[in-house]
DNA sequence: CACGTCACCTGCGTGC
DNA sequence: TGCACGCAGGTGACGT
């Protein structure tokens, strides 16, 4: 799924709550909530610790506060964080906890608040049992070898442009590696080649100065456009955002190039679908 | 170092 | 209808 745009709204979900939740009152957010209750429903979820570790070391701990590094959500607690990475079909929910639990939950925690009889459920919806759970001393354990944080000021464009001639490699594998730039995946590395109308086999080191400025602008501009549609919803897994509505290139192989008309390819490039205008983002060399 | 392949999983759309 | 197949927002472990 999740890119950052999505992992922002999530993030920003349980940290503000969501007016529009399935609710009439819609969600709180669940900051200064207290962690009553545990389950691992699909162990496999639980990268680290063990599930009986973290149940002692979560129970009873309050949330201080919801972020996001790259495509994880960072919950920290009193004296530990809990990590999630949602891969491809991960996702959160804030409900009530007497609500039914979904098909594919694999873990929830239950929540109440002091002086509040409400309590709160966080699922953790995952299909395809690729996410995965954290519970850390140190989120620098888990987070650490991510890049730079794209839409943060220590990453201009001429730090991209330095990264970009520092290897020799093509730029939509380069892109995806969350090592080289933390928080794009398939649909906004499309998108953003698009944008600065660079074709996705570029090798970086040839990328020029003014190309690398157009590529860092086309970047923050997809991310942000993103997020500001709560991302994006596509196939079964429905997430609230719209930005689907949106896409330049991503999944509309043989409709037109909303810049120059001509159609969309799609070739396969490090096993992903890669799409992009052969007009706008002519091949190198 | 750069690249290819497979593994981990489930669900959906397509075409026979 | 049933069923194979390809495809999917990600990442990590291998092999060459």
């Amino acid at each position: 799924m999740p890119e950052l745009p999505e992992v922002e709204t999530v993030a920003r979900r349980l940290r503000i709550g969501d007016t529009k939740g399935s609710y009439s009152f819609g969600t709180p957010g669940l900051i200064g909530w207290r962690v009553s209750d545990v389950n691992l429903i699909w162990a496999r979820s639980l990268f680290q610790p063990d599930p009986a570790e973290f149940a002692r070391r979560l129970v009873g701990q309050t949330l201080g506060n919801v972020s996001r590094r790259g495509k994880f959500i960072v919950m920290t607690f009193a004296s530990s964080t809990l990590l999630a990475h949602l891969r491809m079909s991960g996702d959160l929910r804030v409900e009530l906890d007497t609500a039914p639990l979904q098909p594919h939950d694999r873990a929830w925690l239950a929540f109440d608040h002091p002086g509040d009889t409400m309590r709160l459920r966080l699922a953790f919806n995952d299909p395809r049992k690729f996410g995965r759970l954290w519970l850390v001393d140190d989120p620098q354990t888990v987070l650490g070898g991510l890049g730079p944080e794209p839409l943060d000021p220590p990453f201009t464009a001429g730090e991209l442009y330095l990264r970009l001639h520092a290897t020799t490699r093509q730029l939509k594998p380069l892109l995806l590696d969350q090592s080289f730039l933390a928080g794009l995946g398939n649909i906004y590395t499309d998108e953003a080649l698009h944008l600065a109308r660079l074709h996705p086999l570029t090798p970086a080191n040839r990328v020029t100065t003014e190309q690398a400025g157009a590529l860092w602008a086309a970047i923050r501009a997809v991310l942000e456009e993103g997020i500001r549609r709560n991302g994006a919803s596509i196939d079964w897994v429905y997430r609230g955002g719209d930005f689907q509505n949106y896409f330049r290139a991503y999944q509309r192989t043989g409709q037109p190039c909303p810049a120059c008309g001509t159609l969309i390819q799609r070739i396969v490039v490090g096993q992903r679908g890669t799409h992009f205008c052969p007009t706008c983002q002519p091949a190198p060399g």
